[in-house]
DNA sequence: GCGACAG
DNA sequence: ATCTTGTCGC
């Protein structure tokens, strides 16, 4: 979770740091590849939420496809796998996004967005696993943490707030009325801050939606897997 | 040098 | 994230 957690894991021979710093570099040519172009469709028509949830040594994704217009679950597709890479910050992508893009291409309808776990250019070298993710499906994606990773808070208006870093806005922190909680919103892949700011002020309960739906059928789908 | 650190 | 029941408090 911190410096000590990946010190102990390079102690443990989990990870090496010679594996970290190539880690780094390619995050730094990901960050350059990635583009933020702005979203291509008029109405956003479906969000696909994905979620992992880890049970022992399972880990269990799941990819869930939430209809904003008819308001109802369009399609599953899920994804199974053992954990092969520690979860260390900054480097979140090499643990969850061989499992996301698996269960994403298992789906035989095309999202409109894709929503991740995590951040996206809201990162220490811009290159969030939502940014892996959007580059590797070539899909517009959504970065959504429960917690934020580098930059500064900027002032409310109302339910958002820009997220800085480095004199630039990576983002926008979105807090959520219904619940108080507040989710750390940066794009990853063909769409702008500027869109995730749009989404988050006017499509926040859908996203949500799909986001928890995806979390709870991984859970559940860990759950039965273990029986 | 001292902290901070997505799930 | 996960290991895990009841329990203290708004």
């Amino acid at each position: 979770m911190n410096k000590s957690h990946r010190e102990f894991y390079v102690a443990m021979g989990k990870v090496d740091r010679a594996t970290l710093s190539l880690l780094a570099k390619i995050q730094e040519i990901v960050a350059k590849a990635h583009r933020l172009e702005p979203f291509d469709k008029d109405r956003i028509s479906n969000f696909c939420g994905v979620d992992i949830s880890y049970r022992g040594e399972k880990a269990t994704a799941s990819a869930v496809v939430w209809s904003c217009s008819d308001k109802k679950v369009v399609e599953v597709a899920k994804y199974a796998s053992k954990p092969f890479f520690p979860y260390i910050s900054g480097y979140f992508f090499m643990r969850e996004a061989p499992l996301i893009i698996s269960a994403v291409r298992g789906l035989k309808v095309e999202p409109d967005i894709v929503l991740v776990d995590g951040h996206g250019i809201a990162h220490p070298r811009r290159a969030g696993l939502a940014v892996f993710v959007g580059i590797a499906l070539d899909m517009p994606t959504l970065g959504v943490a429960k917690s934020i990773l580098v930059g500064k808070i900027g002032p409310f208006k109302g339910i958002i707030a820009p997220i800085l870093l480095d004199e630039s806005v990576v983002g926008v922190a979105l807090r959520v009325p219904e619940t108080g909680k507040t989710y750390f919103v940066s794009p990853g892949h063909k769409l702008t801050v500027e869109d995730s700011e749009r989404i988050a002020q006017s499509e926040y309960k859908n996203l949500i939606k799909a986001l928890e739906l995806a979390h709870d059928s991984s859970k559940q789908m860990g759950r039965s897997w273990g029986r």
